[in-house]
DNA sequence: ACTAAAATTAATCAATTGTATAACAGTGTG
DNA sequence: CACACTGTTATACAATTGATTAATTTTAGT
C-alpha cells in the first residue's frame, strides 16, 4: 500500500488553502458540519495539517473569518477606487457595486452571516468584525463627503458620519435579503433602487446618483429639480 | 438509586420550553455548539424527549427557528398596532420599535443571523425565512401606504413596493449592525436616526416622522401617550 | 384507589468529532 | 549524491455526537 504523493507548499499557499476549503465547507454545511475532516478532504490534504499550519480547528476558522472580511472590503473599495470620476460617479458605482456580482453573492451572504451570528459570544469574532466595520464606514464617509460639500447640502462631521450609518445600514440589509433572495422579487431591481434611496437619503437632487455623468438613468425618477449649476 | 423526579406536561407547553432551550444554546454556543445533551439539559430534561417531541434534532431545529420568526414579526406588528393614532405616528413607532429593546437584542439578532446563514443550503430555512420576510414586508407596504396618501405624495403600489424594500433593508441592516454594535457609535442614536432617514427615504416633510403627534423628538424614549389630541 | 396510557428517564449504540503522535517523503543544501 | 529538515500522511485515541430502546414514573379515567 502507497502512500499518497503529494506536493510541498509554501506556507502562504498552503494556508490559504485552507482557508479558502474552510470558507467554502462553512458555507455549505453550516459551522456544525464543517469538520476538520470536510475541510481537509475539500483543500485536498489530510487532517493533521491543521495542526501544522494553524493551532487548532477554530484557530482555522477564526484565520478564515477575517480572510473573508479582508477580501470583501478590499473588493468594495476597489469598486469605489475603479470609478474615476466625480464624487457622485464613485459613490453610485461603489453602492452598486455592493448590490451586484460579486460582491452581492449568496454563498457570501450565508458564510458573512454564519460569522456574525459568532460574533457575540467569540471576543475573537467579535474584533476581526469591528475592524471590518470600522473601515467599511470609513470608506463610506469619504465617498459622501465630496457629494455633499459639492451640492452644497448641510455638512458637518456629525451629519456625514449619520450618512454613513443610514447609508451602511441600507447597504447591508438589501445585501443580505437581496442575496438570500426569497423571490420576492426581482435582483436586478436593486441598484436602481438603492441609488434612487440614497439621493433621497442624502437629499441630493434627483438624478443625482442614478444619472451622474453618463446617461445610464434606468429609473423612473420624474427630474423636477434645476440645481445642476455648481462650479466645480 | 432512585430515579430523577419529573413533572408532566402539555404537548404545547414542553415543545415551547424545547424550543426556547434550543434558541438559547444556539444563542449561547452557536449550531455546532447546540447538542442535543446542551438543550435538553437547559429544558430540564433528558436527551429522550426529543425524539418524542421532534422526529430528529434537526427537526427541533427548524421548528424552533420558525418559533422566533413568529415572535420577531408579531412583536413587530404589535408594535405598530399598539401605536394608535396618525399613519405618521404608527410608522414611526414601528420604526423605533424594531431599534429598541426588545425588538433590538444583541442575542436575537445573533440568533437571526445564525439562522440565515442555513437558508441557502437546508430547503426547510428556506421556507421560514421566505414566509417571515413576506410578512414583514406586507406590515411595512401597510403602514406606508396611508402616510404616501396623506401627505400627497407620488403614489402606486409599484412605489409602495419599492419603498418597502429600502425601508425593509435600512431596518434590517441597522437592527443588525446596531444590536452586535461594535462600539463604534451609541445604540441609542438609532431610533432618531431610522425616523430622520425614513423621512427622506419617503420624501416627507421633515419632522413628519420625528415628531408626528406631540414633540418626542430629541428623548430618544418611547413616550406613552394617553391623551391623543389631533392636530391637523 | 386501581388501572391503563403516555410522558419521561436512563442506559446503550455506532458514528463522528478534534487532537495528538509517529512514520514517511518531498525538497533544498553540502 | 547523501544528508538533514520539515511538510505531509497515516493511524490511533478519548470524548462527544444524535439516535434508539427498555424500564419507570406520572397522570387521567373509571
Amino acid at each position: 500500500m502507497s502512500r499518497k504523493t503529494f506536493q510541498r507548499l509554501s506556507l502562504d499557499v498552503r494556508r490559504r488553502s485552507l482557508m479558502e476549503a474552510t470558507l467554502t465547507c462553512v458555507a455549505r454545511h453550516g459551522l456544525h458540519g464543517a469538520s476538520v475532516r470536510r475541510i481537509t478532504e475539500e483543500a485536498g490534504v489530510t487532517v493533521g495539517l491543521v495542526r501544522h499550519y494553524f493551532g487548532s480547528k477554530d484557530d482555522m476558522i477564526r484565520n478564515a473569518y477575517a480572510y473573508l472580511v479582508g477580501q470583501l472590503t478590499a473588493q468594495a473599495s476597489e469598486s469605489a477606487r475603479a470609478a474615476e470620476g466625480t464624487p457622485e460617479a464613485q459613490l453610485a458605482s461603489f453602492l452598486r457595486a455592493n448590490l451586484t456580482r460579486p460582491n452581492m453573492d449568496e454563498e457570501t451572504v450565508s458564510l458573512w452571516a454564519t460569522f456574525i451570528g459568532r460574533v457575540r459570544h467569540d471576543p475573537g469574532f467579535a474584533e476581526i468584525h469591528r475592524d471590518g466595520y470600522r473601515e467599511f464606514l470609513s470608506v463610506l464617509e469619504t465617498l459622501i463627503e465630496p457629494v455633499l460639500i459639492h451640492h452644497g447640502c448641510p455638512y458637518s462631521v456629525a451629519i456625514c458620519r449619520n450618512h454613513a450609518i443610514a447609508l451602511n445600514g441600507l447597504i447591508d440589509g438589501l445585501w443580505m435579503e437581496g442575496a438570500i433572495n426569497s423571490g420576492l422579487y426581482a435582483q436586478d431591481i436593486l441598484p436602481d433602487l438603492i441609488t434612487g434611496a440614497a439621493e433621497r437619503l442624502l437629499e441630493l437632487p434627483a438624478g443625482a446618483l442614478s444619472a451622474p455623468d453618463i446617461a445610464l438613468q434606468s429609473t423612473g425618477h420624474p427630474i423636477n429639480r434645476e440645481q445642476q449649476s455648481k462650479p466645480s
